[in-house]
DNA sequence: ACATTGACCTGAGAGC
DNA sequence: TGCTCTCAGGTCAATG
């Protein structure tokens, strides 16, 4: 589940915890999810380094570890971050883990093993080789960016504002809120929009995502009259009362309010 | 070039 | 109680 905001806010705990540290050694407890780089290959690069800083484009968490490069972190839709002291219990199903010089570890967990650790020189670079569009928290990225983006698209807005080569970030959940904001049905096809609608979508879009990484990503702190609390069979739309709608739009479920939403 | 669909993965919850 | 089935949703490969 993890999408731009989740991500964002692991980012944010990282930087608060483990950022600064140096990485005695890192532990490959499950050597499946690393792409494009073996374990040893990983701690030769990190041991006795510092963790320097941080970034994110899209779905996608970079560490930077000094002189060296940037471990790459992909959270599938079930991997998080943990910190925690190295004689504490780690976190169940633990995949990697960064064991730091001043006696705490950082974690890497995963249930479903969608997620994937990788190693770049380039955050450019890298998100130039996955073809991935711009993360919509970029400092240029305005109403003509998004415009420019949606330009020769012919599928459902929804999947449209998925794909990760269109936009780098929005995964089904916030999808899904972004158009429940902006009052469009999730099929409308990107070229029926009009200039108003998609100037609507620009704006819900950048308040829902500062909304939801404001709220730490937790739906009971978001602000009233939001989709994600109610994203469930049977629940009702928080604005107009009726129950909510469930359909799948390529291949995904949507959930949209089939009075507002149009 | 773009859109859609199914496979991958694992645990929770439903239904019998 | 316990088995089986379905569902969740990230990406990518295959197909249209």
């Amino acid at each position: 589940m993890p999408e731009l905001p989740d991500v964002e806010v692991f980012r944010r705990y990282l930087d608060a915890t483990a950022m600064r540290q140096v990485v005695e050694r890192v532990e490959v407890e499950d050597p499946d999810l690393l792409e494009g780089v073996s374990g040893q290959a990983l701690n030769d690069r990190m041991a006795g380094r510092e963790l320097r800083s941080s970034r994110r484009h899209g779905k996608y968490l970079f560490v930077e570890v000094a002189e060296e490069g940037w471990l790459v972190v992909h959270f599938g839709m079930t991997g998080f971050l943990k910190y925690f002291k190295r004689e504490e219990a780690a976190p169940g199903h633990m995949r990697l883990r960064l064991e730091l010089a001043n006696g705490y570890a950082l974690a890497y967990s995963c249930q479903r093993k969608f997620g994937r650790v990788g190693w770049t020189g380039s955050v450019e670079g890298f998100a130039e080789e996955k073809d991935l569009g711009p993360d919509p928290l970029a400092p240029g990225f305005d109403l003509e960016a998004l415009r420019g983006r949606l330009g020769g698209r012919r599928g459902a807005v929804k999947s449209t504002l998925m794909n990760q080569k269109v936009l780098a970030g929005l995964g089904n959940v916030y999808s899904d809120e972004i158009l429940f904001q902006a009052g469009v049905h999730p099929e409308r096809p990107v070229p029926d929009l009009t200039a108003g609608e998609v100037e609507e979508l620009y704006r819900c879009l950048s308040r829902v995502v500062d909304a939801a990484i404001a709220a730490r990503v937790e739906p009971h702190r978001l602000p009233p009259g939001y989709l994600l609390p109610h994203r469930e069979e049977g629940d009702t739309c928080p604005r107009c009362g009726v129950t909510l709608r469930k359909k799948k739009v390529s291949g995904r479920n949507a959930y949209f309010c089939g009075k507002h939403q149009r």
